[in-house]
DNA sequence: ATCTGGCATATTGTATACCAACCATGATTA
DNA sequence: TAATCATGGTTGGTATACAATATGCCAGAT
């Protein structure tokens, strides 16, 4: 379902009460803290309630099975609020948040509602990706060092000698790892901001589309074929390789992923 | 108890279309994934205070100046509220929207500033939009009427013979719709809106990019043989070309666009 | 004169109250 | 019986109140 029972976590208490003479206590231990030691502190993380609804929904979302069945999945605004021991302000700014990320779609005196992709929604969202992982492909013939290359190749040791199949969720991941490793290699922050929406979509149709044997083996024949490419610098065959790599999956989806629609 | 007087706000039907003559209007669709139907309907009215604020923040964005001046520019919400005639709620929504597009930044406790992107940044993102476009362009070779392709040759009429010097102006006006026109072509929604958002921040610094006579004359030839490359159907040639016009972009701000950082 | 510390102020983050639109349901009527 | 309408409850959108904190100013000490 929606929402599982959350244990009664006591979130921020907010004391009505200001207790007036404070202030000088907080900051005095923060800068005796900083006189001492120049190094600066980690900055203390204190993301908004915002923030951390949204990290919490995404997770939530994206751990869902939401194609196994068809049923409407519904989010209540108030039902998460009081969960998550918050109120509605910020879980409805991560919920617009997750809008426009197309996660979720709001709609008016209706309620949210978890989004499912069309096929033609998740092959356009291949295609988008393998325009930027392609790119950034040329962009590692280019400024990306031997060694960044090499840990790719280092990605696949466990496989070498057709170990594939025995361990195909581990191949899984690591297929993963290397498609959002060429990405941040690029060094490119919008490519890799880009392309990271995308993966997350895709990851959440992952179970269904990596399924097969066939597949696997010629994935890792395509990247071990990548590689190569960007080890020699080859900018337009590496773009190539990466490009008719992503299409081939974009093209696999178009034929058999009927549970899509 | 004190119930506020709500003026009788009917939001209007807000017509979807626009007649506006040339491109350079960005539509503000926010819409997101609902559509994706093949026949999309004219609905989207938008009737939130929300959208409304959303658009007329970001037109009013776009339209700054923001790069003639160093100086940092801050946005007041309960100023914009009280201008718009709307609560703070509203505009905070807009303005975590605008925020997570890129064009403002949300500083906790200390106010919204208009964000300005440094060379660096312009650069990564152009190079994006060279992917994003590239690869529209192979799919126009692909999947494009010939009918669509000659709307794009018909945009240069004007221009035909070396005019551009002369309207300089209405030529930058072109040469958007033009692009924006190739990724449209593309027909893929993530393209689309990806581009889109890429696009509007570009033109933010088109002022001072476009300036310059050679790159004009330049451009209108990348543009033909762009358009001849697309008309013969060449995938390859159309994506390169198309590509290295891009890229071209770059090269030229990364040379000669000082006053950025 | 300079530095330190506390306070007023400004500004966003969050909570809460209220409203209009929508849906389901069931009574009512032709 | 079937269609219509009243009605209450649900839900997201909006307004507003409250809390938390960063900044600047000024008094007082050195």
């Amino acid at each position: 379902m929606i929402s599982r029972n959350r244990p009664p976590r006591r979130v921020g208490v907010r004391t009505r009460n200001r207790p007036s003479p404070v202030g000088a206590q907080v900051a005095s231990n923060v800068a005796s803290n900083v006189a001492s030691q120049p190094a600066l502190d980690p900055i203390d993380a204190s993301p908004s309630f915002k923030h951390k609804a949204y990290a919490a929904l995404k997770n939530a979302i994206v751990a869902m099975d939401i194609y196994r069945s068809r049923a409407d999945i519904r989010l209540d605004e108030r039902k998460l609020a009081q969960d998550f021991g918050i109120s509605r302000t910020p879980v409805r700014e991560a919920m617009a948040q997750l809008e426009s990320e197309g996660f979720v779609r709001l709609v008016p005196r209706r309620g949210i509602y978890v989004v499912r992709k069309t096929k033609r929604e998740v092959i356009e969202m291949i295609t988008a990706w393998a325009a930027l992982e392609s790119m950034a492909a040329r962009l590692i013939t280019q400024t990306a060092s031997a060694e960044e290359i090499a840990g790719l190749r280092r990605m696949f040791a466990t496989f070498e000698g057709g170990h594939v199949q025995a361990k195909l969720d581990e191949y899984s991941d690591v297929n993963i790892e290397f498609h959002q490793t060429i990405i941040r290699l690029s060094r490119n922050r919008v490519l890799i901001d880009l392309a990271e929406n995308l993966f997350t979509h895709m990851r959440m149709i992952r179970r269904k589309t990596i399924g097969e044997k066939d597949r696997a083996d010629r994935s890792i024949r395509d990247h071990m074929n990548i590689i190569e490419a960007l080890e020699a610098r080859s900018t337009d065959r590496a773009e190539q390789l990466v490009r008719d790599h992503a299409l081939g999956l974009a093209d696999h989806v178009a034929r058999f992923a009927d549970y899509l629609d």
